[in-house]
DNA sequence: CCTAATAATGATAATCATTATCAATATGCT
DNA sequence: AGCATATTGATAATGATTATCATTATTAGG
């Protein structure tokens, strides 16, 4: 336990070379590449690397916010019988997709434009809101509690 | 070849005994079931039904937009270098995910309301565009075009 | 410098959802 | 009934992701 402020595995903000690679790789490709993908690219420059890391690292990225993910596979395709147009609420935590009971209403004119922007031939759309579902709050404030419970402000001496 | 007006193949409106109860469990779930739920729920109604039927009767309610399918999982999930904020439109054929150069403007107030009603804490949200991209939309053309020189109007006597 | 303790890594196996295959069955028609 | 064709479901194959675990790198202490 010296006493050299020394961080011990809390201090994860400083990406060693793998992960420099690896975002790197995601950030210089312009279509938005599978992790297999990003593991083909990285491997050019760290052949070492394996499957594992990367995938690692990329949840470690995007946690820290640094990337972002989209489309996640973790969870199996979702079916729906409201088939008029709805909108979603995502929850960051558990994945748990829910319905939005009310319409996000936008703009035809922008929808219109921003289709054609992109070159597609608009058929639907939808508005996603990605967050902390009730539940997972709930969860998340319970187990704060019990962390204060059992080792009560770490570092609380530390400038705030 | 029958004067009955006889639709072979290509009438695949009335659903059949199988296609019945799966669109009757995911009508009646009102969570978001994944396959195998529905699987699970049909068994019960349907016990010598497969997977590998119950997975194509989806995509074909699907297609016929009896129901909707949320997170395509037949893509890997994939990342993202642009964290700012953005939209995407999603190509309803071939599964291209495009970035949206511009942004689909929509109110503070309304994703407000529409995070509460739902109950999340809102930390971002994302507009998904569905249609058909450039390329999707040429090729479709073309293979029309090859088709009809193939079989030239099939039942063009009909009313249209 | 050498060694022990610990954390990070990567090869490989395991898992899970989905799709393909193909023989068996059902359906329709004569 | 008897044949042609389409549908079905059991099972294997595939592909992405995750878990496992021995090996390797890193650090601290002597």
């Amino acid at each position: 336990m010296s006493g050299s402020g020394g961080p011990t595995a809390l201090m994860k903000e400083a990406l060693n070379a793998n992960a420099q690679a690896v975002l790197e790789a995601v950030r210089s490709s312009h279509n938005h590449p599978t992790a297999l993908e990003i593991y083909e690219a990285v491997r050019k420059v760290r052949p070492r690397i394996g499957v594992a890391s990367v995938y690692r690292i990329l949840h470690s990225l995007a946690q820290q916010g640094l990337i972002r993910e989209l489309g996640r596979s973790d969870e199996a395709c979702r079916y729906d019988g409201h088939i008029e147009r709805h909108d979603h609420a995502i929850c960051t935590t558990c994945g748990a997709l829910l319905d939005l009971p009310v319409d996000v209403r936008l703009s035809e004119e922008a929808l219109r434009m921003a289709a054609q922007a992109a070159g597609i031939e608009l058929h639907s759309h939808e508005v996603r809101l990605y967050g902390q579902c009730a539940a997972c709050r709930q969860k998340a404030q319970a187990e704060r509690e019990q962390a204060r419970q059992i080792a009560p402000d770490p570092g609380a001496a530390e400038a705030e």
